[in-house]
DNA sequence: CGCGCTATTGATCATCTGCTCATTACTATT
DNA sequence: AATAGTAATGAGCAGATGATCAATAGCGCG
């Protein structure tokens, strides 16, 4: 059982012959391959194992990214960009439309944005780290999302005084909590969670008296 | 500027004379210390700085784990532990009080006891590291709490055939996402959570149509 | 007070991990 | 087909990290 067959980093597969491609094309690849798999083992997963599971030397990949700093701030950027899409503050704030359309076309849009697995994961894994984008990322949807949904909310309600945003926190943590449940606990949860993000929706505009036409 | 002052593993400050526990009690510490420890850093934590901020030596952790694992695992016991008390299945099905109150004593109770960082994000890391004990416990708070809350709603409401498990997860996420903004994600949630809870509980009823003395 | 038990330490090991850099070899161009 | 440019490799360094163990010293007991 001699293992001891020389240098321990063996980089890629030996026998397969070494793949050029342009840079752009690779460091997409690297980008792809750290969010698979930083998403699984956590951020703290180290480039080595990365490396291997991309076919690549672990010394490439500092080739394309100066630390490995860098390359969970390349996987921040891409797993956060454009989660949340620049027109929905029109289109919830679009009163030609029910309140009720608008929320179930908004959560059933977004949670087929957020339920994946490689979002959630890292999206938790960036928010126990304290990271700034996550932050970023919570207010801002805070402020241009869930917000307006209150204006909203309140112009239908008849008690539109009581409403706060912790209500639409509950509206809104009820329905991701789905996802957590899923992606995060690997607990079973509904494979489609439309009806489930309904029933949330219409309890909430039950509590505020809001019909279904409104 | 000499910083080289001899071997690099000071362990505690050396100036401070070497105290000697009896060893539950420094076992006690330990885990106590390491429960802080990770819920702040991470699971992935060293054990050379956990050992300085316990003001003890790295190999003292040794001699009460075998392994860093074990450590953790301690971990796990302590904070999972007595976190559902045995009491709540028969309070929550305790049919002689209104099941708001049920639900309002259950959820401030529980509140009070999980929306604390050190469980609250032990608990995510534990998640997210697929930890046993994190399925079990939540397979377990939904038969024993959950599943009988369903029951529980159903006797009470007029369309009980809809209701599912689905709308009880609801419930218990959008109340438990309160403590995930505060605690994960590190942002402004209710110092108080109570009024939110309470709010959360009776959007929840009066979509089933039980009135607060049912 | 002095002694023995053992809790605690300090040094050290083997391995892991981020990162560097000189060398190699793939591919586009002529 | 020869060549130049550069993508990719492989070897290796420095520091970090989990774990070990013989030596040390605090504390209870006689």
């Amino acid at each position: 059982m001699d293992l001891k067959d020389g240098p321990r980093d063996p980089g890629a597969n030996p026998g397969v012959p070494r793949r050029r491609l342009p840079p752009k094309e690779r460091r997409e690849q690297i980008v792809e391959g750290a969010v698979a798999f930083f998403a699984e083992v956590g951020l703290d997963g180290n480039t080595r194992e990365l490396a291997q599971r991309l076919g690549v030397t672990q010394s490439l990949l500092f080739n394309y990214f100066d630390t490995k700093e860098a390359l969970i701030e390349a996987v921040y950027a891409r797993v956060y960009l454009d989660r949340l899409s620049p027109d929905w503050p029109d289109r919830l704030t679009d009163r030609t439309i029910p309140l009720r359309q608008r929320l179930l076309d908004f959560y059933t849009e977004y949670s087929s944005l957020i339920f994946e697995r490689h979002w959630m994961r890292i999206f938790m894994f960036s928010g126990l780290a304290g990271a700034a984008l996550n932050h970023r990322y919570l207010e801002h949807l805070g402020e241009v999302i869930l917000r307006p949904l209150l204006a909203e909310t309140k112009a239908l309600s008849s008690d539109a005084a009581d409403i706060t945003m912790e209500d639409i926190w509950n509206l809104h943590g009820g329905i991701v909590y789905i996802g957590i449940r899923q992606h995060i606990y690997r607990m079973p949860a509904p494979e489609n969670p439309e009806e489930a993000i309904t029933r949330a929706i219409d309890k909430y505009l039950t509590f505020f008296q809001i019909g279904s036409d409104a």
